[in-house]
DNA sequence: TATTATAATTGTACATGCACAATTTATCAA
DNA sequence: TTGATAAATTGTGCATGTACAATTATAATA
């Protein structure tokens, strides 16, 4: 683990042992730096990572701050790392509709930029929240960089099989979000109604080296799916 | 502006004047360095930045590589920067339903951290784009914050009002977000159906100094509405 | 007391330099 | 030709230092 993420970590524990509260002030830079006995650079670093994520937040002149979120029961939708402490706090299951090993659909090809003919392993789930049908997940890996999945990793986590076992580098991914009523077929594995709402998420995941490796199509369950995102630039 | 901002600014001009395509690489760093004649630390933060927007990405020992979404017709969710360039290519109209300063609303006291009793400007409005209705929203300015609003400024960005006229540092946001059903009142406006599906997307807005000033509760009209977002971590 | 000017505090921008890790290319042996 | 090994390329991590801008606290003034 790297030196600033080490020193992030630190400081969310540092938070959590002192109790600190939405607007607390943290201890000054300079005295941070003797604290955590690190330079300068690595600890704005962490502090620059704890800010995106939403932990804190940084004013000149003035202070670095603790900023929390404090409603319950939404998923983190982007957390640029460190999912694992907000879902932890969730039990996620799945059930494996299909699994199988086809030539790339021509639909996905341009998703994926595979080669015509190019297998895929084609994988359908249903995800279950805490009991709950969160929503359905129809994914497709290319052969040529995930050579090997079987049903038993499939019904675990993918990713982490992926960075673990195959040691890929997981980088960007681009995701489209519309909403839209749920069709005939998805809404009976969701046991939801045709015309229900629903939030479907395409999503293109890319290695480090910029290389597609996953196209998966979400679709959530409108009533056991809300989400919560921490955003530090501004839009409309 | 800050002079990495301005950087990347540059590098986005090179991109578009060479007009380099998806996957086509970038000078490397040491070249970019003396061909923009920026330190290291600069062009890093400039490079970061680009890369946190999506534009670019970077592999090490390989170079740096263009990033560029092909997608049509989708709304930048989340620009962390530079959402001007996204929505310039979008006509966005406003037409203002109600508009008044009241005392803050029970339910809205928690969000926007105020007093009893604090005045809050109150705003409802119908946003088109590019002549189609893109959603419905409620917003409440926290008076001590904002002092003066008026219709006509309404009618046009407000944000852009609050960072040129009043000088405030808009600084980061929480978002909620969950899909539903369309309520009737809801409906009417968006002219759609009641039970139609609807995106709902809640917004406490920060000034950089982490005071709340700003609460929104926006609805989207599913059919004329989508969103891309450019992601850097991991997730589900 | 209220207001204004000044100083202290505190985070941000930027420059430079060394060490290192991942990737790619070149080299050589089988 | 293939496969292993070494070397060059190229971005990242981290340390140190100077200058500066925004905020807050303090002092001076009306």
């Amino acid at each position: 683990m790297l030196k600033y993420q080490q020193t992030a970590t630190e400081i969310e524990a540092y938070i959590e042992q002192h109790a600190l509260q939405q607007g607390d002030k943290l201890p000054v830079l300079d005295q941070l730096i003797r604290q955590f006995a690190v330079s300068k650079t690595t600890m704005t670093k962490a502090l620059e990572l704890l800010e995106r994520k939403g932990t804190i937040f940084q004013v000149r002149g003035s202070g670095i701050f603790v900023r929390k979120t404090n409603r319950k029961g939404y998923i983190e939708l982007f957390s640029t790392q460190g999912f694992k402490q907000n879902l932890v706090e969730h039990d996620i299951q799945s059930k494996v509709l299909s699994f199988e090993l086809i030539p790339c659909p021509e639909e996905i090809i341009e998703n994926l930029g595979s080669a015509p003919g190019e297998m895929v392993y084609a994988i359908k789930r249903i995800r279950y929240i805490d009991g709950n049908i969160m929503c359905l997940e129809e994914s497709y890996y290319r052969q040529t960089i995930v050579p090997y999945l079987n049903r038993e990793i499939v019904e675990q986590s993918i990713f982490e099989y992926l960075e673990m076992a195959l040691g890929l580098n997981i980088g960007f991914s681009d995701m489209y979000m519309h909403v839209g009523k749920l069709p005939d077929a998805v809404a009976t594995h969701l046991e939801l109604t045709a015309g229900d709402p629903a939030l479907t998420v395409e999503t293109i995941f890319h290695l480090t080296n910029g290389r597609p490796f996953d196209y998966s199509v979400i679709t959530y369950h409108y009533e056991h799916s809300q989400f919560v995102v921490q955003a530090n630039g501004l839009y409309l």
